[in-house]
DNA sequence: CAATAAAATGAGTGATTACTCACTATTATA
DNA sequence: TATAATAGTGAGTAATCACTCATTTTATTG
């Protein structure tokens, strides 16, 4: 059916993509503050008025930059999916796969995850907002998907296979492959506080993306 | 600070959980379309007059049986809670770890992953609002975590370090071995839509078990 | 510096919100 | 069958919602 929400939705919100030069100051605190709120209490518990108040500014001047408040949420959404899809598909993957694709399998997931790592950390609360939001916004949740998944997942699959041929990966279908990537991906980025905080401090990142390579490589099984 | 949440807030509704057998219909009905509704837009996106317009219920008759919105929610969310935490933890996880522990790694992962898998399945309109909601009110997510995974975490680790003694498992830090076993479990529990659909049908739920406990144990890379 | 445009304002809008309450209908108990 | 308790109702309430618009303030330009 009507598909491309994505093209229609989001899509036009990414290239009208404004410059922070070419906001005013006042647009650029009603951002702000969206995005605290948003991440705090997410977008349907945040009212307008309360933006307002947050960013200093009369309710009024929201609606005079954004047409509905939905296109704040969008307009906080935009610019993380564009540094997550386009830096990181168009440029980062291609460079990371094609560039280093010599490379031992590896080395080029470490680098990716430590691409990945820095990109979420630099971008916590965004990044909370649309995994949020991407739950109940067909646009966003398509968006994400298009963006972040679906040619990224060709050129792993593609790498992947690659490195079966050269003998440096097992034999598995893919897709179980690929999965365990993602998973080991999304779990390093996305499950650093649900242990106490203590157990952090023990390993640094960098230790952290090791071990994660290391066992989505090896596994955690001897071999003796 | 105010330490138990947990105990205050969610407990009880844990321990006045009735029966379903000893709610009326309309309460039953009620429960019914806040989960349908709370699971399709949200929380806050759902009023109380939607609410009872689903369930074919006057607005005042919510408010005769939960005195509030969000103990809507608590009564949605804390049978969920019981199910994953209790059963899981003090008999799944303790069965599995206890009667099983014997076994091989493998097989006690196995065990759990389908456990997990089918808990997940049966429960997902229930799990997608409690994930949800975790994000932002801490009685749920203090909850949550407290329930699923910090009883269970002694247990893991404890079976791991067992079995790394055995020789059974290489030598890595407890912690990274936690991550990778909860990653994997989280991943394939939870992302199964993120791939094109007609990519599930390819395996069967057991195959994907069995390659996720293989790549865990076994690691994605060869051994010349 | 006057004229024009753009930005910002905040009181005001009708719709909707979660929730109350006086009341009726049903069921359980004595 | 009378009494009491529980279940159910829906109109009503103040508060809040996203959003509008006539007006004022600030910035730009000729």
């Amino acid at each position: 059916m009507n598909k491309p929400s994505f093209e229609e939705g989001l899509l036009q919100y990414v290239e009208e993509l404004k410059d922070e030069s070419e906001m005013t100051e006042k647009q650029k605190s009603i951002l702000r503050a969206s995005i605290k709120l948003f991440a705090e209490k997410g977008f349907h518990a945040s009212s307008t008025a309360e933006i307002a108040k947050e960013a200093g500014v009369a309710e009024g001047t929201i609606f005079r930059h954004y047409k509905s408040k939905k296109d704040i949420l969008l307009a906080v959404v935009a610019p993380v999916l564009v540094k997550f899809a386009a830096p990181f598909i168009l440029k980062d993957i291609r460079e990371i796969f094609k560039e280093q694709a010599e490379k031992p399998f590896k080395e080029v997931t470490t680098e990716l995850f430590r691409n990945r790592l820095n990109l979420v950390l630099q971008n916590e609360k965004t990044i909370r907002i649309l995994l949020q939001e991407a739950f109940f916004h067909d646009e966003i949740r398509e968006a994400l998907i298009a963006t972040v998944f679906k040619d990224a997942k060709e050129m792993v699959y593609k790498l992947i296979e690659a490195k079966m041929d050269a003998g440096e990966l097992r034999r598995l279908p893919s897709q179980a492959v690929f999965r365990a990537v993602l998973h080991s991906m999304i779990g390093l980025v996305m499950f650093r506080q649900v242990l106490d905080p203590d157990e952090f401090a023990e390993y640094s990142d960098e230790e952290q993306i090791a071990y994660t390579v290391d066992i989505l490589m090896n596994g955690i099984g001897s071999r003796e």
